[in-house]
RNA sequence: GGGUUUAUAGCUCAGUUUGGUUAGAGCGUUACAUUGACAUUGUAAAGGUCGCAGGUUCGAGCCCUGCUAAACCCACCA
């Protein structure tokens, strides 16, 4: 071993130096690396590293995740276990693509000028330059997980698992090409699945126009009158009665048409005048009307979120000009009856914070409901345990909606879908206005061909006019699988390590990823990914807000680290928080914890300064060789009690309150009283004595080392040079009891 | 509208499968100590109607009901 750059002469631990050369020491020692040999006598426990997005450095939000999955690894390997924790990284599909897109524009390019392969590739330097430093991040936070084992989610390996998943699914038909309305991000240019957009509130008008000689309709989307093809009233609404069933003539700047007007529960009597126009190719819930009516589609709005050509007067504005000149054009007809000031909220883009615009589209979509059933029984049964309890009644609940999930994406970065059309794709609108996707076009006979490779030639008439598909998949559809397909990488571990142990993630992804990632492996395995999914909660400041860039209340944890050492840091994570809670944190918490690390080092290294080298003792290594004269001493007693206690806390997953347990019981017990009591005696060596404050200094360390890593790590070190426990490592150790 | 959570000292939080003496900790505050393993320390003190109102019970911070306030999630917002 190298020369220990630090003594116990030192008064103040200065963690910098220790965390350095004890990284450095696990480097070399290999310590934790697996393999697929299978150890009948341990246990297996496995946790598949949630992957951090390769597009910025590690925040707070990686980094306390981190502490509790390599809390959960050590705790594990502590009692013996098989430990794998692997690690990756996440291409992050459109939240990179538009991190890297803003990365270009200050360069002054744009995406749509560079080609897809051109923009992939400079994403992929970008990727990997981040992938580099989130993994010396990782790797500086003492994450004892198995570094050759790392990889990344646009991984070949990954890709054959992925496509491999696409093309089954398809078989089964569950993934299939259909068309229905979407959300559309204008900006990204892309489709979007309901969890990639969010709420915002927005001030906004509510312009009420006359609908033919006596209704009146609120909308804030005037432009759409002209896809309207039905109005909707409540049926037990008495006003408006006489008119269901019948159809009114309306007049527009776009001339006069006829629109039915329908009886539909879902027309809430209070809002606006109680009349609704139905435009369903331009709202979901109008959509949902329509298809209940079978009411015809009509699109006005193209995807560039300007008005088409079915507008005469309009084509060409965008949505919001064409609004307002709409709105001008109804006042001088004498159709607009007033405007309201209003504030509702719109969906936007998750990413870029654009206004969604819901087109009609065709897209890949994949049928959740049988899978969603499966895994509703799966969480009700208990095959898999959700902590805390309370979020799986939030996933049940997620469940029970019926919505086929959006899987393509006509964005750059990611996997491409792995489907070709033989002679192309094409769309064309009918007479009404509907769009029709029409295959074969260029030439072939139209066939749809899902396989993992390229076709040379269509499998039904042999024509080799093959049209690759350029749509890409949604991100997620490729991280839900990451529990299998990152073990299915590497020969032998899906065997030894599938289903894994725990998936331990925040609470703000469990709809995005948790969910989707069980739905994944019912279908896949028909079993559970993970047996145990632990959800921690989110990092706030002092006031309980969330943290953001924009507000600027965030804490850089490598300032922290600095400043306090990753031990502190990452015990303020776990010190006296409950599961899934939120927990706000602030350097003064911090700070208390740095002081209980230098608390712990004063107390070892008082011992260490008064151990006789000559009496040449040492510890027992188990409960069997426990000398007679530290197994009856009341105050091991008392401790041997105290660490069966932490190890049952740390099984069901009480980290928190174990966390604080221990900081009383070695402030308060060890050092005020269990020191002061043997201090006289330990200086004369008596044996007792001496013998009893190394037993309980050594089986605290190895009880305190998921939570502090590198402290006690240093400390064994030092114990080991005197010759006082026998293995150089506590990762090389057992719990004391455990036999 | 549906679901979930929280409310305990100035601040941040504990208060335990199971209700039980005088409700605890850290930070902060105040006083004192200091060549001592540790001032990143020690000893002590002040500080609480346990959100409000009922109920169950010999006994409620804990269980039940209602209310108030705050936060989060889902749906909708024409």
């Amino acid at each position: 071993m190298k020369k220990l750059p630090f003594t116990i002469d030192d008064k103040h631990f200065d963690s910098s130096t220790v965390e350095s050369f004890i990284r450095e020491f696990w480097q070399e020692e290999k310590l934790f690396e697996t393999n697929s040999n299978l150890d009948k006598n341990k246990n297996v426990f496995s946790i598949i590293l949630p992957p951090p997005n390769a597009n910025a450095r590690l925040h707070l939000g990686h980094v306390s995740g981190y502490a509790y999955q390599d809390l959960m690894g050590r705790f594990h390997r502590l009692l013996g276990d098989d430990v794998l924790l692997l690690p990756g990284k996440d291409h992050g599909g459109i939240q990179t693509e538009v991190v890297f897109e803003k990365e270009l524009s200050k360069q002054n390019i744009r995406k749509r000028d560079l080609s897809r392969d051109e923009f992939f590739k400079r994403c992929y330097e970008f990727s990997i330059m981040n992938m580099k430093n989130a993994r010396e991040q990782e790797e500086m936070i003492g994450l004892s997980a198995d570094f050759s084992k790392d990889i990344f989610t646009l991984d070949d390996r990954i890709k054959k698992t992925v496509y491999d998943t696409f093309v089954s699914m398809y078989k089964d038909g569950l993934i299939y090409r259909g068309k229905r309305i979407i959300n559309w991000c204008t900006r990204c240019l892309s489709a979007l699945a309901d969890v990639d957009t969010e709420n915002k509130d927005e001030d906004s008008f509510l312009y009420y126009i006359k609908y033919g000689d006596d209704l009146v309709v609120a909308t804030t989307r005037p432009e759409t009158k002209i896809a309207d093809t039905a109005l909707a009233v409540n049926p037990r609404d008495e006003r408006y009665k006489k008119y269901i069933n019948t159809e009114i003539e309306v007049v527009s700047p776009e001339g006069t048409y006829m629109l039915p007007v329908i009886a539909e529960d879902d027309v809430d009597m209070n809002f606006g005048t109680g009349v609704l126009k139905i435009t369903p190719g331009h709202s979901p819930e109008d959509y949902k009307i329509g298809l209940r009516h079978n009411l015809p589609i009509k699109t006005v709005i193209d995807k560039y979120g300007k008005m088409n050509e079915s507008s005469n007067q309009y084509k060409g504005l965008k949505v919001i000009e064409a609004r307002n000149k709409i709105v001008e054009d109804l006042k001088k007809m004498g159709l607009l009856v007033k405007i309201e000031a209003i504030n509702h909220s719109v969906p936007v883009c998750e990413r870029c914070k654009t206004i969604i615009e819901p087109l009609i589209s065709y897209q890949w979509f994949l049928s959740l409901d049988e899978l969603k059933r499966k895994t509703i029984l799966a969480i009700e049964n208990e095959d898999i345990k959700i902590h805390p309890k309370r979020m799986g009644k939030n996933l049940i609940q997620w469940l029970v909606s019926p919505e086929d999930w959006c899987l393509s994406r006509q964005l750059f970065w990611g996997f491409k879908i792995p489907a070709y059309y033989c002679g192309g794709k094409d769309i064309i609108s009918d007479e009404n206005g509907n769009l029709i996707e029409k295959y074969g076009g260029s030439g072939g006979c139209g066939e749809i061909i899902v396989q993992e490779n390229v076709p040379d030639k269509c499998p039904k008439c042999g024509g080799t006019n093959i049209v690759a598909e350029e749509d890409i998949l949604d991100t997620w559809f490729s991280s839900t699988q990451w529990p299998y397909a990152t073990l299915l990488s590497y020969p032998g571990y899906f065997e030894k390590y599938f289903p894994t142990s725990v998936m331990e993630t925040g609470r703000d992804i469990i709809f995005f990823w948790v969910a989707r990632m069980i739905i994944m492996g019912i279908y896949k395995y028909g079993e559970v990914p993970f047996k145990d999914v632990h959800l921690h909660g989110l990092v706030t400041d002092k006031e309980g807000k969330k943290m953001s860039k924009s507000k600027g209340n965030g804490i850089d944890p490598f300032e922290m680290i600095q400043k306090y050492g990753v031990d502190a840091l990452r015990y303020s994570f776990v010190f006296a928080n409950s599961i899934g809670k939120d927990y706000r944190l602030f350097d003064e918490k911090i700070k208390g914890n740095r002081n209980f690390v230098n608390k712990i080092w004063n107390a070892s290294r008082f011992i260490l300064q008064n151990i006789s080298d000559e009496g040449n003792i040492k510890v027992a290594t188990n409960e069997s060789n426990l000398s007679p004269i530290v197994k009856n001493n009341e105050d091991y007693i008392k401790f041997s009690e105290f660490e069966n206690r932490i190890i049952e806390l740390n099984k069901k997953y009480k980290f928190g309150k174990a966390s604080e347990e221990m900081y009383e019981y070695f402030w308060h017990t060890y050092c005020d009283v269990l020191i002061e009591k043997y201090k006289e005696k330990i200086k004369e060596k008596d044996i007792e004595a001496m013998e009893v404050l190394l037993t309980i200094l050594v089986s605290f360390m190895q009880l305190l080392h998921p939570y502090m890593p590198y402290i006690t790590e240093y400390i064994w070190i030092l114990l080991y040079e005197k010759n006082i426990v026998t293995e150089n490592s506590i990762s090389k150790t057992k719990f004391f009891n455990i036999s």
